[in-house]
DNA sequence: GAAAGTCTAGACCGAATAGTCTACAAAAAT
DNA sequence: ATTTTTGTAGACTATTCGGTCTAGACTTTC
């Protein structure tokens, strides 16, 4: 044959998978192609490596999860960014398991392709750039014990707090909602 | 040679520094024999197969830091478990960033020898008991929705306030302790 | 329809790594 | 002193995995 059988969200969507089912550490060329009935050499032909592939994967599921959490702190909510995590992890489970059950560190040690690099510093940035924004409006100034505030009430908190049901494959019950919302209330109430 | 020039301990020792310093996925018996100057075949003598020196490696390092918070749920100091965590981690740094930077399957992924799997069931037993106890005496019953509650508020948020510190190798700070208080507070405070 | 480009196909290579095996040296037991 | 036990020593094996390379099939272009 010689006209392409399988494209590129063939292969991504083959690692996601497989990274869901058994961590990404079970993500290697040979898993993929073989779950996809593809050759190495078509793997090769689109990917430079293996830690190119699974930066992709990490990267677009990172961003889908920040948007709505982006566009809570620019609307002023942040309480509906501390939320936002139990509900899109219960919108996506599978994307939730990867991104918050592992560190980014576990999908490429390796040479990262440099635009993923940026990518990825531009979207870390774009992180930092809500901490900071929701720290000044939330506590009067961005020095490190308000940003730490802020990192504990709208990410350490609400990842802490799904992650067991993740690991489980179940769904995040509302009860997590109360519990995110009472701690935010608690630091963010009274600094 | 003919007489014990290295002994477990000088072993287990390197590996935990291996674990410590590149992470427990360095730790191969390799890397371990060459840091120690001691010969594959002396590794072998005493350990059955790598995962049984890291299962011992991490069920020590486990019991280690449940002791202090076993004795604290046993004085019925629920917030001095909480606190206990950043405690440790300030005493026991690399031992904290070995345990709460990394999961357990991160240890050991095959077959852990029968002795260390019973330890670790009797491990996490105990654990459990805990948080049985504290939710019985804190929330009046035990079922799943109160011991959520106890989890979140003794070994979740804890973790979670922790870990970005550990990471960067830096000690927790008190307003760590602080974020954790006023969250056992706003939890256990109004159930 | 010939040439060029694109993609499939999978054998092959080199590095890393867990684990084995045989030889042997020193201490302990007899 | 001799035998047995204990542990050192490291070459060797088997496997897994990322990555390369060459051959060829199909499509597109001219």
């Amino acid at each position: 044959m010689g006209r392409a059988l399988f494209d590129n969200a063939d292969f991504i969507e083959a690692a996601r998978a497989l990274a869901c089912e058994r961590g990404p550490g079970a993500v290697t060329v040979d898993s993929i192609t073989q779950r996809l009935g593809a050759p190495k050499g078509s793997f090769y032909h689109r990917f430079a490596s293996r830690d190119a592939l699974l930066g992709e994967l990490w990267l677009t599921t990172v961003l889908a999860y920040q948007q709505g959490f982006v566009a809570a702190i620019e609307a002023g909510d942040g309480l509906a960014a501390a939320l936002h995590t139990p509900a899109w992890a219960r919108q996506h489970t599978d994307d939730a398991r990867l991104l918050l059950l592992h560190s980014r560190h576990d999908f490429a040690q390796g040479d990262w392709p440099a635009a993923l690099k940026r990518g990825v510093q531009d979207q870390a940035q774009r992180f930092e750039a809500c901490l900071n924004r929701f720290a000044r409006e939330t506590f009067g100034r961005a020095g490190p014990a308000q940003l730490k505030r802020a990192t504990f009430v709208l990410a350490e908190v609400p990842v802490a707090a799904v992650r067991g049901y993740l690991q489980r494959r179940e769904p995040p019950p509302k009860l997590v909602d109360e519990l995110i919302t009472k701690t935010y209330h608690a630091i963010v109430g009274d600094q």
